[in-house]
DNA sequence: CTATAATAATAACAAATGTTATTATTATAG
DNA sequence: CTATAATAATAACATTTGTTATTATTATAG
């Protein structure tokens, strides 16, 4: 089996990874930096896209509105983590809403500018593809997920990938910081109702709540909610 | 708005419309008949791409198993459908799997020779392109609808779909015919709990049930149910 | 056609989640 | 710092869904 956490991390932070020194020259001279504040959008749903972005700094939510208008979030960005690129391709327009939970510092790359960057480096077209098939599986495996677990294990699994993510993209320990209403949104529940797990939860130990941050205590319990035998490393 | 259906229909039916008479023939030639038996898999998770498939007769239905081995299906493909195509792009492993539901007819164009066509038609990789997109905000609209409504609004959407999808592909109405137990991963609960809102969806008159096959009666209780205001025409 | 296995329907009770209301805490503007 | 608005916690009750068990129906092989 891959890698547990993969299976829901979309992993555009690594990119560019492969590429050599030129080749990473070649696209930071392409980008342009920005400063944004908390509560806009980088892009939203039926917009005509303008670009790709890189988020430096800041956190941000990407989410669809359902037909009752309710906003459904299905992934948290999180620094280094390159967006926007699935419309660009397609010459569509967005399939979807992104927005910043902080003021944030974001790279940009215009539309025009992309297209040079991959006449000039042949094989970025493949890493991008190979990363919406990526992606394509992790909402699938969201999907799953969501169908088949009940409120406390999508919490459980949910506070799992925000935890690795957010400790992987961050230096120092640090606590998973939504407002409960995006909490609840991301697992798909109620606020109140999310509140009563997370509740449960404290009470059993597994988790500590600090004004609205949540950290995991007790990791193997979640393990064991969710029915993941061997968590050696996980 | 765009059309209400397409919202969650792949529209993998539609990639070659747009070709003209003598790219149709190319991708005609490109392709080789094949016979499937009921249960057989075009494909699965984790095996490599061979290349990609046009259903001409039978049903298929795509699925992931969740990591408690639960087959969650999210998509049921019908005549006409062009599948398999994502991994090829990227040069990866299939993401999920696709198990034919009746004895089926396919077409198959194998990989060497789907990339010669996309030489000889260059525009063809930006239909697909854009068609990946779209499907991707298929799969978010299936998370918002798995996430935020209950298993009897689940159902109703999940009838109107197929019974849209299986309408415009067949010349004759035709009943929703699928197993309890597809149904029920389907729309994200167990067969015996699909069962009781089949059964309240029955003595509210909304659809008539004959040995497994689901007929909807009343369409505009459907859109009651899911609070659309607007039903003409849909 | 018949026997057998597979699938489907139903019921009863337990557990989980939705909903409404109220109170407490925290963030933010001034 | 303080007032105010926004967010969060909690409780009580209604509704929905999960689960286990039993019976009925349908598909399939022989």
């Amino acid at each position: 089996m891959k890698d547990f956490y993969s299976q829901f991390d979309f992993q555009s932070n690594l990119l560019l990874d492969t590429l050599n020194e030129e080749e990473k020259k070649l696209v930071q001279n392409a980008m342009e930096s920005l400063t944004i504040k908390k509560g806009s959008l980088l892009f939203y749903e039926e917009g005509v896209p303008t670009g790709i972005f890189q988020i430096k700094k800041g956190k941000a939510k990407k989410f669809k509105r359902g037909f009752s208008g309710a906003e459904q979030i299905f992934y948290i960005y999180t620094p280094g983590d390159i967006l926007g690129y699935h419309a660009l391709f397609g010459e569509e327009r967005y399939q979807d809403s992104c927005e910043l939970l902080e003021d944030a510092e974001v790279n940009f790359i215009a539309k025009d500018i992309f297209f040079q960057l991959l006449k000039d480096i042949p094989r970025l077209q493949q890493i991008f593809m190979k990363n919406i098939g990526h992606e394509f599986g992790v909402l699938a495996n969201i999907i799953a997920l969501l169908a088949q677990k009940n409120q406390n294990a999508r919490l459980a699994m949910n506070l799992l990938i925000l935890q690795d993510r957010f400790s992987k993209r961050y230096k120092e320990p640090i606590g998973i910081d939504l407002t409960r209403e995006d909490l609840a949104n991301l697992i798909g529940t109620s606020p109140e109702s999310l509140g009563r797990s997370l509740k449960q939860f404290k009470d059993a130990g597994i988790i500590k709540v600090d004004k609205r941050l949540i950290y995991i205590k007790r990791k193997d319990l979640i393990f064991e909610l969710l029915n993941i035998p061997d968590s050696e490393g996980l």
